[in-house]
DNA sequence: GAACTATTGACAGGTACCTGACAATCCTGC
DNA sequence: GCAGGATTGTCAGGTACCTGTCAATAGTTC
């Protein structure tokens, strides 16, 4: 039961698996995978973004984000216009059912991490997304240096 | 830059991705992947741990903790023994040579916790311990309600 | 002690993700 | 302009992980 205590990783892998995995089920009547609900949630925030933005937001390859819109294309949640000035990229944007699918969705999932975040105040909250940022931060930075 | 404001999930996410690469890029020169060097962290403490201890302890499939233990074995860090009363399992042991590796990689990792720990007091280490168990906590629960 | 269930380690097969490469295209410095 | 480098979407191939299954063994109930 107990990960490993003192390493602040494991922990970390093990918050992580475990909300995948309750997010994953709070997301399945609605046919959405984790990462698809990111990318819907993301692309309904920005609008018109490329393959390549999604890739990087989600922090995965650009092939996997492509296979994943892939999936979300076919099921006609979004679609893919070439872009106005840049012939390489396809923006991509959400369509009607993409936006209520989403709609139908949000709330679910808020609720999951509502619920499992009753009992900690705003101040404890912040605290913790402070620490989360920092761990992000710090992974950004050591890309920056990666053959030391 | 921003991953998802609001959905802790991601953050949580990030952070994950994060520090396993900040850790694996720690542990490369000693020749340990991330998830070789949590079995032996937990073999150390808790020694004859069969493959499905193993597993459980660190959430992931018997079957991808067996291959990982067999890199173990191969690199002649581990040993499996026969169980003296359970015919069915197999007690696995840290070698010498395992717990020296163990001894030389462990520093390495506390080191990179400890620094990116840097700025946050006890406390708010402790509150951020607090919601990491609880994460965790609730997707063991979840698990027991699979199906609602 | 016999039947039933649960568990262990292994096998096969599938899925999701990644890396490395490529042509096409954009952008920048000269 | 135009050569060089960077970026985009995509292809091929590999890796790591999972699920589903199996015989063998252990524990449980009667």
């Amino acid at each position: 039961m107990t990960p490993i205590e003192g390493c602040s990783t494991f922990l970390v892998r093990h918050a992580w698996l475990s909300l995948r995995g309750v997010v994953a089920e709070a997301l399945v009547r609605h046919d959405l995978s984790v990462a698809q609900f990111a990318s819907l949630l993301m692309l309904d925030e920005v609008p018109g973004l490329s393959v390549a933005d999604v890739a990087r937001k989600v922090s995965t390859a650009r092939q996997s984000a492509n296979e994943m819109l892939g999936g979300l294309e076919r099921a006609g949640l979004v679609e893919r216009r070439p872009h106005p000035s840049d012939r390489r990229t396809q923006q991509i944007f959400l369509t009607d059912a993409g936006r209520q699918r989403l709609a139908e969705a949000l709330p679910t999932v808020q609720a999951v991490e509502a619920r499992l975040a009753a009992g900690f105040s705003p101040d404890e909250i912040a605290v913790v997304n402070a620490w989360l940022h920092r761990m992000t931060e710090a992974g950004a930075a050591s890309e920056e240096i990666p053959t030391l």
